[in-house]
DNA sequence: TTTATATGTCACTAGTTGGTGACATTATCT
DNA sequence: AGATAATGTCACCAACTAGTGACATATAAA
């Protein structure tokens, strides 16, 4: 028999396995951002889905096993290495800068990434680990290409840079999201001062280039 | 009648109410120390003090108030502000990257200042938000008097890049102690990676200090 | 239509959480 | 020493936690 077009009896509502694990996968996410990790319970998981919680541990095992894949699921890193390498005559360094400018807006608007990093730096989870290190991996790469080539010798400083400059709008981020928009005296919930910052990377990065 | 010397009777434990409140305390540190803020139970930081929960409950009030009195009790910005300001002619070039290495190192060292700093990111609590609030004002503190005559106009900028470095140094500690010890290719965990990223710090500092 | 199975619902358990009332013990004051 | 208050101990509660067995309903195949 086909699929019916409606239900023939009253009560009971819509089966559909594929549907019900997104709507699951999609509660974690709105949980993960309204409430952070330590919010991600079975109970309120299942409420927030609208579903049984029963469904949980049919369809994904347990609460752990069900968080694993919600982080699995997400490509957080995917906007660093799918960029195609340019060719460069200038080292990377409008590259650089560009991302260095891009990861510092997508962490800012993109408030499931924020929880992603905080989670990861307060909970020890094989699945966030690996996300640890598909970040290390995917920025190798860049390294690799087009920074060796250029720096040579004092490439090593320049890896040190760069995990200042990328810490530090991390946190920069992560500090403004959840603990006030000032830091040293600049509203990094502004537009102007998040200008400000943006000015600072372009310095940094253009006396790189120039005097390392 | 003056205090005994030797209990009478054989049962019972010593009662001093000073010496329990601080190891209740003292058990909230290690507990955040060893588990994180999320662990930091009413019946688990009676059981590592060695104490009833009831106490808790009598000498602070709840687990909330014990935690905002834990939180009070630690001076983590002492170190910052109680520097004296020095005589400078270089317009503070070699404060700044002192006072930049010894926050990297304190931090990576202070366990317990790693947490609050998490904790802070990770929870909305106003004795934590009174933290970030003593933390910029120990920060305005040098940027009037060292930084601002010296830099003028550029200021703003400055105040970018301070918070860049800032934070950069806060979240590769975080990262280290908690996500593992490789960022950017630099093992931050050795001695060789860490005079890595100073280096890298003396020679922002410089070229802003130089071109700014 | 009948049957089998996948899907959804619900009531229940055992363990943990924050919190409290009643009681026992010790220190202190007179 | 005796009275009093402060300190410490214990049993208990209601609410919440993760997880499960039994059942109901919808779908799809025969």
């Amino acid at each position: 028999m086909e699929k019916r077009d409606k239900p023939t009896t009253t009560t009971g509502r819509e089966k559909n396995k594929e549907k019900s694990k997104q709507e699951i996968l999609d509660a974690v996410g709105k949980l993960l951002v309204e409430r952070g990790h330590a919010a991600l319970k079975v109970n309120d998981i299942a409420a927030k889905a609208g579903l049984d919680k029963k469904l949980i541990y049919r369809y994904f095992g347990n609460t752990e096993l069900l968080l694993d894949e919600f982080i699995q699921s997400r490509d957080f890193w995917s906007n660093v290495d799918s960029k195609a390498l340019p060719a460069t005559s200038d080292g990377g360094e409008a590259f650089t800068k560009a991302m260095l400018h891009e990861q510092f807006d997508i962490i800012f608007e993109n408030r499931e990434f924020q929880h992603v990093l905080l989670w990861r730096l307060s909970q020890q989870r094989s699945s966030l680990q690996k996300l640890v290190e598909q970040q290390e991996a995917s920025g190798e790469q860049l390294f690799q290409d087009i920074i060796q080539p250029h720096f040579k010798d004092s490439t090593p400083t320049f890896r040190a840079i760069s995990a200042i400059l990328i810490s530090g709008l991390y946190y920069l981020d992560l500090s403004t999201a959840h603990n006030g928009s000032t830091f040293c005296g600049i509203d990094m919930a502004s537009p102007e001062g998040r200008d400000e910052v943006k000015k600072a990377i372009d310095f940094l990065v253009e006396q790189t280039y120039k005097h390392l």
